[in-house]
DNA sequence: TATTTTTGATTTATATATAGTCCATTAAGT
DNA sequence: ACTTAATGGACTATATATAAATCAAAAATA
């Protein structure tokens, strides 16, 4: 076996993946769903579902969502959301920016 | 080599996963950081970063989060915000929940 | 225009995420 | 209290995500 380089994630990150794990066990609990049935429906096996829960970083985000839709865990709420309306902005300012980015020597905050 | 079984997530997990990655990216060249650079910083390749910012569902949801903080993109709001309050939330009331969920029999809608 | 860097895409090798299974424990319903 | 189901944890095999390297095209600076 060779060395498995570990990565770190940051407090935030580590943060944010618990938080909606805990969101979505929750909101599944509400709905009184199984872990299976949750599983089930989300096309994904109850183990995947519990390092869900588990706020595991390395599960696809795909997944997340897909639990996170089924319990009903709006992350970008409803249909005009959050998350779409800065998405939208988002395209339109990408249209006004350059295309590639040159590197500019002015050194950044890096603290979070 | 043997059957592939390829995964479908519904529209909207897709477009939740794509509409973070454009966020993502409009964020990373309003700040003027290189693909290279952003994916250093987040101890990932820059190819997942490309994934990344194309939406791809399978990504983890560590790396996600690691770069949305890196070039701030705030999921859930500062320090005492939207997620973790809901969060806060969750938990409680998780304490009066039942621990495990007992399948009724009856169906639920599941169109989204 | 010339030069240099960024980006996008592809390929390969390796690490690891995931599904599937099993078992022990715990909790719910009777 | 008894019975049955849900959960939490392991473990294994396989699919696949990721890192790393390379190259061509596009775009930024001079």
């Amino acid at each position: 076996m060779s060395k498995s380089v570990t990565h770190s994630y940051s407090r935030y990150s580590r943060a944010a993946a618990g938080l909606l794990g805990k969101l979505i066990r929750a909101a599944r609990k509400q709905r009184r769903l199984t872990a299976q049935e949750t599983a089930d429906r989300a096309g994904i096996s109850r183990g995947l579902l519990q390092r869900i829960e588990k706020g595991d970083p390395k599960c696809g985000i795909g997944a997340v969502f897909e639990v996170a839709t089924i319990v009903g865990v709006q992350l970008f709420d409803a249909d005009e959301t959050a998350l779409a309306g800065h998405a939208r902005q988002a395209e339109q300012h990408l249209a006004l920016l350059p295309k590639s980015v040159r590197r500019s020597p002015r050194t950044v905050a890096d603290d979070f």
